[in-house]
DNA sequence: CATTAGCACTCGCCGAGTGAGAGTGCTAAT
DNA sequence: ATTAGCACTCTCACTCGGCGAGTGCTAATG
């Protein structure tokens, strides 16, 4: 714990630095704010603070800045949180209500809302439940010798792929996955696994196919939408750096599940990753703020900010919070 | 036209400028490939280019690069194209049949495949002809007042959409879905306007939705995929420059279809804009080459590749156009 | 004992100055 | 038409010094 004095002070530093992005003086300090004290004074608890690893100095003769300690003391403790006006909480609702019905834009939507109100990279996951279940298969000819096997899967997910047979016709496919359905619409994948294989060749064929995709969907996360790769690069610890292209690897590829930890999270959480904490590399200076969204036991996706370590903390975390909030109510009503 | 040795001469200066990035001066040139001319000569013919307006000074005492109009000269009468290694096409085509099944996986794949060959940013877009037609609708039961609904439309593109309704059950669904899959199954746009709306209400607010689905469908082009950020930003003339972010702002957003000039494009036609000929601002110096995939009259996309002028044309165009004739061959067999 | 005034010291950040190097244009000779 | 020679230009990298902000230490103070 720290002195009632050095906890204003850090707190102090870390909204300074957040501000500015300049390293604080002590004279700064007592000249803006006006403790009591002088800046010889400030600058012992300076001192005392960054031999205790909350602050640090950039070099002799600079001010001071948190450290990833610092940070997460002034989350942890310090951080008052800001309230989300609510003008912006109207702002937000209003621009879902405009695309109330493509569901699918709507995590687009609010990857780039949340992006925007944070100016940061944000991520948002399309909600799905710990199993997969199939919901139903549609077999559309193409051409002679194949057919589109459309999957729709619990939360409305849909997947397609194309199958090749032998030779068929329109009718049979129609029967096919009638059957299909009947024998295994409402199964998770390993129910579907204990139902006898069928003895119809087609069957077995679409069959085969969907077990192998439901794997892949039990394996993965929802899918990911992401906005605000140019918020995030006109940070200025970014703009003149090579890291640069690391970050944008990340934020691109498909690596972005590695970058955020989204596994140790439990349902309605929130979780703020810091700097050095961050398992990848090239996001030591990053931090990452996190919730889960999702019904009780049910479908849950993940909204995410991700940002350098010098973030707006308090106001980050009430905006992804509400986000959750806003795509949990959403969602139920489907 | 340009004499002989003036030709030779500008080829030499783009391919040199191209490799290395660095102003190509007269001496260098004498010194590396030998002409049977002095250094003098050599800027004498270069002072005659820069007045014709082929290649230009970056500041008095540098060598000279090319400029728009000589790298248009350049791709139209004096680059040999480079045949793409046939290690290279193997490698392709080999990693286009590990992913034989997902089709939604071929154009990603082929961006990225395309975006790592030719080192810049890459785009493809999903195959649609001219007109949408719908080929299936599916009524998924979600809760007691809304389904979902899938649309199956030509080239195995897929949507959904929510649908909320008063009331209804299952049975009705699969009638009602049977019933509109037959009245307007394989119709554009036009033509089922031109159907009589029918007297079923559940019917007739499936049709509203599909047409208004399909409207979106002709407007828009097809998916974009995209690959390579990183590619294109690790070029020097990006490595330092406020523009990368307007840049990026273009390779993320839907500006893109904006950025790459796509309509005036016939059928298996190649195209290459070069820099200021570009219609966007922070493009001044991208060059973008890009050519139509697809059957005859068919449904068709777009490969596309945008990186700097300085780009390695002619490596670029013969990969590109490599790209879309695999594409080509790959949904001719759909 | 905590606080503070005073002071010497340390750095990073310009801005000016400098020399080297690369490249040019011009002129006169071939 | 070509080329050797030369003066000139401009960038780049480097250095040097002053300025300013900030620190840590010491000694004086309430």
């Amino acid at each position: 714990m720290l002195t009632e004095r050095r906890s204003t002070l850090l707190n102090l530093i870390v909204e300074e630095y957040v501000d500015t992005a300049v390293p604080v003086g002590s004279q700064y300090v007592v000249r803006k704010h006006d403790l009591g004290v002088s800046p010889a004074t400030v600058r012992l608890e300076m001192a005392r603070l960054e031999e205790l690893g909350y602050i640090t100095q950039p070099h002799t003769s600079a001010g001071r800045i948190p450290s990833d300690k610092g940070y997460r003391y002034y989350v942890e403790s310090l951080m008052a949180e800001e309230k989300l006006a609510s003008e912006a909480q109207e702002t937000i609702r209003h621009q879902f209500h405009q695309a109330e019905r493509a569901m699918e834009q709507w995590f687009q939507l609010a990857a780039a809302v949340l992006a925007h109100s944070v100016s940061n990279f944000a991520v948002v996951t399309s909600p799905r439940s710990k199993q997969t279940r199939l919901r139903q298969v549609q077999l559309v000819p193409l051409q002679d010798d194949s057919a589109l096997c459309v999957v729709v899967l619990n939360e409305a997910r849909i997947r397609q792929q194309v199958i090749g047979f032998r030779e068929m016709d329109a009718d049979e496919l129609i029967v096919v996955a009638n059957r299909v359905n009947e024998r295994y619409g409402g199964l998770s994948l390993a129910e579907m696994r204990s139902v006898p294989e069928s003895q119809h060749a087609l069957d077995a064929l679409v069959v085969r196919v969907l077990t192998e995709l439901m794997e892949q969907e039990d394996a993965a996360l929802g899918d990911v939408f992401r906005d605000g790769v140019r918020e995030v690069l006109s940070q200025p610890e970014f703009a003149r750096s090579e890291r640069i292209l690391d970050l944008i690897d990340i934020l691109e590829q498909r690596t972005l599940s590695a970058a955020i930890p989204v596994r140790q999270l439990g349902e309605h959480e929130m979780s703020v990753v810091i700097g050095a904490e961050n398992a990848h590399e090239a996001m030591r200076d990053c931090s990452v703020v996190l919730a889960r969204y999702g019904t009780e036991g049910g479908p849950s996706g993940v909204v995410a900010v991700l940002g350098p370590t010098r973030m707006r903390y308090a106001s980050t975390i009430p905006t992804v919070r509400y986000l959750a909030e806003l795509l949990g109510d959403l969602i139920a009503h489907i």
